[in-house]
DNA sequence: CGAGTTCAGTACCGAACGGTACTTAACTCT
DNA sequence: AGAGTTAAGTACCGTTCGGTACTGAACTCG
């Protein structure tokens, strides 16, 4: 029951949490969770391994912060989809959302995602599973998205919902390898919308 | 200029180096380049490290030659859907291929040229660098084989045998994600399906 | 001004990393 | 049998890994 007030008792911080976490997320996004070293994550954070392991917990800690960080900030446009009107809209938003995403040019190439622990050691088996849940998680709410859209009469009654929210994840996590390859923005978009010549009716 | 013939001088080597090397491409394929140890993948090839230098060099041209025997060997599926008679064939040959294989239960989900190294810290680059190559060589075999049907009329005049292709690999790199995350076969097949319905005319 | 509390920095921990020198074993050829 | 050649095994190299005691420094409160 530590108090979380903003009285401040002892020494105060000499950095800034936000923006230590948003360079580790960089970090991680560019290299992965076991191929970012303390050395790499601190080195970009500017604090040192005392400061880092005070304000976080631990390595793993971070990770699932800069995670976070990560979902509300570059990913953010997946939730934001979910709003458009029709499931078309939504099916298009995303895809356009993850090409612009893995794109950015003063971010690194791909999906933090997808890349930042695809294939894992024993070391690496956390965030491994945390991102596997993540991406799971993201094609769960489409596919309930695209559930309400059936029952309201905007898909074709023949279509699943779930078939048509692996369709788009998967497309979507295809165009972040791409991304993280070196395939530029251009060519992404042009397959984004070659995607939705496979949206039905 | 040192012989190789078969005419063995000197003490003989007491392991298979196929077999060797089949079990260093399995670590390679679930723990990705830097997740997978010299001691995880000399106890899985059943050797010492003394004798893993001296039979492959060190450990990025073990993962070298690894990648080559999955492009022989599981991946093989990729130059085999080249010789499908229509350009529509050889995209769901392709993808049908990259589902199966991502989906074998004696081996591990998803795809060695795309989790092997998607992301890495500075020890790692020269294999991601090798696995974005591989890549691109797949994508760009499959465009030649595309732009031979359009010479062909076998796809129809507005088509591009690029888009097509970065498509398709698109597609098959995003199934591999989903294989790694524990999707399963039969879903994915879905997905595969739902992909060829953007396939032109 | 202490007393109490929290943060920063140095210096270090044991373990694991990729890689290698050196000895011993197993083979062919003369 | 002995020389020459190559592989296997042990034991070790320096470095880096994630993580932590411990010492001072910076702040609030009484």
């Amino acid at each position: 029951m530590t108090g979380q007030g903003n009285t401040a008792v002892g020494r105060p911080r000499s950095f800034d949490t936000d923006e230590a976490l948003h360079q580790a997320m960089l970090v991680f996004w560019k290299q992965g969770y076991e191929g970012a070293s303390l050395t790499d994550l601190t080195g970009a954070m500017g604090i040192t391994k005392t400061s880092m392991y005070a304000a976080f917990g631990n390595k793993e800690q971070l990770f699932r912060k800069a995670l976070e960080r990560y979902t509300d900030g570059p990913a953010a446009y997946g939730l934001r989809a979910l709003e458009e009107p029709t499931a078309r809209a939504v099916a298009a938003a995303f895809l356009n959302g993850s090409v612009r995403t893995t794109t950015q040019p003063d971010c690194p190439a791909g999906c933090l995602g997808v890349q930042g622990a695809l294939a894992a050691g024993e070391a690496g088996t956390p965030a491994h599973e945390v991102l596997a849940e993540w991406r799971n998680v993201a094609g769960r709410r489409l596919e309930e998205r695209f559930r309400r859209a059936a029952e309201e009469g905007d898909l074709p009654p023949g279509a699943s919902a779930r078939r048509l929210a692996l369709y788009v994840m998967t497309v979507a996590f295809g165009i972040a390898v791409q991304a993280a390859g070196g395939i530029g923005r251009a060519d992404l978009q042009e397959v984004a919308d070659a995607a939705m010549d496979a949206w039905p009716a």
